[in-house]
DNA sequence: TTTTTACGTCAACCATGTTGACATATTTCC
DNA sequence: GGAAATATGTCAACATGGTTGACGTAAAAA
């Protein structure tokens, strides 16, 4: 549609990379998240119990504060789905002894099916892309990705130290 | 949250790797869109009105049926918004003289100042990032999220070809 | 003992997606 | 020329997932 081609102007090469850059993570989050949602939908949940399964399966016994955090949601919202997630049997939440007002979430074993179920599609995916672009183009990916996100959360995310490379895929499993 | 430096196993490293890419995903966009959406509360606008301003900006006498296929909602949902985008004064609908079915979208003038306005946070954003991982990081980066998207959707971005290397920000601002 | 923290809950509301049905103008096809 | 397909719009009902505001309880910290 814009025509990427006739260009000389390195102003004009700016703008247009950077608006690149804007509709590509608009288009991929929009692929992204298409196909976990027609599997959530024959469940009756949706995207915002996929976000909650995946980060306490990602981070397990993590506490309801600390999801907030991570969501950016409010509590009233993750009251929704997190109770929800609760009664069907997906998530399980016990009492921390060491400090008793707090909640400690973790997936039951249906949760972490539900779990693999939906991101085995977002994994295939970003596999996909990564298997296609290769191991220097996913570093780089990761370095632009990481500098997106706000500061508070880039720690989350180390930069691959260059004294541990990444396995080339020679010949296992991609 | 979790521990990436123990890891051994190439396969476990593969996981991982996988796992922070569908992370990074989610925070970047998440952060992405977190700045706009604050400048379009104020004017009693929202996420789906950007979209729209957006992308009629970028293709300027879109089509209602074109600008669908890129947004992948219902034309119901779309004439929500964009019915209140032209009566604010933000669209111009021409109709199409060669097929007078069609009616072409495109920006009024305040419709490009709120373009404007609106993506200057993310052109930021995406600046800094940029910036701040260089070149060759760029183009890993544009080739995997182009490699995330769906196949029908890629073909909006070329893979600059090695022919035009891009400019190594030397000195002009950026 | 007061205050703060962690969590929960009720209620109302808003934005944005959905499906389904129906309407109108225009173009295309046979 | 008439039928079918296309482009657009609209009404209505509904679901999801966000918001604010108010209020409440238990536990820990000051």
């Amino acid at each position: 549609m814009v025509d990427v081609k006739s260009m000389a102007n390195p102003l004009f090469l700016r703008e247009e990379e950077l608006r690149q850059g804007i509709e590509m993570l608009f288009f991929a989050y929009r692929d992204f998240t298409g196909e976990p949602d027609a599997i959530l939908g024959e469940l009756g949940l949706g995207r915002a119990h996929h976000r909650v399964i995946y980060f306490v399966g990602r981070n397990p016994e993590i506490t309801v504060t600390d999801l907030l955090k991570i969501l950016k949601i409010t509590k009233q919202s993750l009251s929704r789905v997190l109770s929800q997630l609760v009664s069907e049997g997906y998530i399980n939440q016990e009492t921390d002894q060491a400090d008793r007002r707090k909640k400690l979430l973790t997936l039951t074993e249906k949760g972490v099916d539900l779990e693999r179920s939906l991101t085995a599609n977002q994994r295939a995916r970003i596999a996909r892309a990564y298997r296609a672009a290769g191991a220097e183009a996913v570093q780089g990916f990761r370095e632009v990705l990481r500098g997106i996100i706000d500061p508070a959360d880039q720690e989350r995310f180390e930069i691959a130290s260059p004294t541990m490379p990444v396995p080339r895929r020679s010949k296992g499993r991609g």
